[in-house]
DNA sequence: AGCGTTACCGGTAACGTTCCCGGTAGAATC
DNA sequence: GATTCTACCGGGAACGTTACCGGTAACGCT
């Protein structure tokens, strides 16, 4: 009961035909304004919202951006927050949905979102996902898609992502500012590509003021705070003991910390430490460990930008044809 | 291009109605099986996806959930994976919008959401909200909607919440029984209800073992880290210094440990501390400082729960009528 | 007087689906 | 042989909207 007010009650309340209704209500030209006058205040009067499934269903798109994303960590957050603002704008709403890093979560909500829920996505690939197939189908409908954050090679698309190698070079840098000379560097899995570019750039960053690092200062490592843990002390007990280490994520940064405070050492003084943001955590924790900073809004904001440029694109491209 | 096959094509390739074809992807009786079997074969080939917009149209229900947040911090984010959780079981999809704790984006959601593109609302309202009518709207249409988290006495639909003074009771045990006996709150403002019911959990369990407390270790301040350290630091400048201290979140627990290192002290030796958790970050800073868990996918998933029960009871009601 | 313009408005199809109501052919029943 | 069943299928309407085409007055112009 008490259902929404559509055009055709207008129509019939005003004895006029829902043609007239729909064109006095979009502005349209060919009304007479004391029609238009009566059915705007009508519809103020009933509270007349437009159905925009009957809208979408008509012109065969819904304004509605699917992202998909493995996470809502403090990062991703904020760069769904840039998707959002954005979107919004443009007149967009973002339908957002979680793989939990998984890739058959990621292809069921793929396929939902396909079916004529969104005109086009935006993604950041779960780590679970060597395949991209689920993808191919987007593009087959020549959907706009554009991915983020977690791109990966075999994806071919357009891309938004933080410039890893300028971070590295931004950590290396720091650390030679402050004077420390025996840099250790924990990195990710070697097949990470996020992890080498990161890498890469702080190497350069060394190279650059003639700084050598200790073969056994590359370390390799996973993701995550233990192994980092574990690691650091390992680094902490050799005799060619660092005293500076860059980690290449936050999570890891916090193991490394553990270590040293569990060594004694403490921070800046016996020992540098530099991490990369993917967490609030740092800056909150301790004076003493810093952290590279990840734009993620902007990166948020720019994928949501590369979308609609995507999108507009396609439709000039049908208008032509 | 590449149009999504339909209904009709299917039908019109096989020679036969729509209705047949619909019959036949459905299960429905009163089909062949030879026709059945051809027509899903077909539409297997065609890859051919039923369009949601125009079911939901057609059956007026979107099976899709609105849920508005005030921003994705990590339990919130947490709770919002509970939600999905079961929302995707049931067959629903969830479209989060972050409110950013504003009034206004927060209208603009409800608005958006509401012209026939949910079903129902999961809401956990922003702190800038005292005003309900927006919501309203949505009660007048009687869609299901329920809130969750931050909930308000002033609006009146069916919640699900953390049990603050359960929470508060926790943190006051756990201090007695590591034998702290001068303890202090930091609430937040007075008028806040989250806090209040904290802080009377809390002082109910030291009730229980009779401990009493000096008026000037309860204090309320703002909710920030900034606020919480200079709390703390009058607090441990005092004559009767506390030797430990509750805050009623982890953000003003990362305040009060700044206080409390730049003292000198140590936890929890000279001091325990315990907050209140809404962030990951507390367990992972350094031993020492406590937190009550929340159990945020659990309030996420029981959110769900109760949505999908409304959901339900509606439906049964309408089929009465 | 006849014609073209302008300013409106209405009818209908279409988007993709389901639902309801019929219809038809063959088989079964009497 | 006439009837009822059963099993299957098709035709239309409906959901709410817009796009397209056509129509009708009133007016001005020759």
């Amino acid at each position: 009961m008490n259902k929404q007010a559509t055009i055709k009650d207008i129509a019939k309340a005003l004895k006029i035909s829902t043609s007239t209704v729909s064109r006095a209500l979009r502005d349209a030209p060919d009304v007479n304004k004391d029609t238009r006058n009566a059915v705007v205040s009508l519809s103020e009067e009933l509270s007349y919202q437009p159905s925009r499934l009957a809208l979408s269903l008509q012109q065969k798109q819904t304004h509605t951006i699917g992202v998909i994303v493995p996470n809502l960590d403090y990062v991703i957050a904020t760069m769904v927050k840039g998707i959002d603002e954005v979107a919004l704008e443009a007149g967009y709403t973002v339908m957002v949905c979680q793989s939990n890093e998984s890739f058959g979560r990621e292809m069921v909500n793929t396929r939902r979102l396909l079916d004529s829920l969104v005109d086009g996505f935006i993604i950041s690939v779960s780590s679970e996902t060597k395949v991209f197939d689920h993808f191919k189908k987007i593009q087959q409908k020549n959907m706009p898609m554009v991915v983020f954050d977690r791109v990966s090679a075999d994806l071919v698309a357009p891309k938004v992502k933080l410039d890893n190698a300028e971070g590295g070079w931004l950590a290396g840098e720091h650390l030679v500012e402050q004077g420390y000379k025996r840099i250790a560097v924990l990195a990710g899995p070697k097949n990470l590509a996020i992890s080498n570019e990161r890498l890469e750039g702080c190497l350069k960053a060394l190279k650059r003021h003639k700084i050598k690092m200790d073969p056994s200062h590359l370390i390799h490592c996973g993701f995550n705070q233990q192994n980092a843990f574990e690691a650091t002390m390992d680094l902490l007990r050799s005799r060619t003991r660092p005293d500076a280490i860059f980690t290449i994520s936050d999570r890891m940064a916090i193991g490394a910390m553990l270590a040293i405070k569990e060594k004694g050492l403490t921070m800046p003084k016996d020992i540098g430490l530099v991490g990369f943001n993917n967490e609030p955590v740092t800056s909150l924790v301790t004076p003493g460990i810093s952290s590279v900073e990840q734009p993620a809004f902007e990166i948020g904001k720019a994928a949501a930008k590369l979308f609609l440029e995507q999108m507009h694109h396609d439709e000039d491209l049908s208008h032509i044809e």
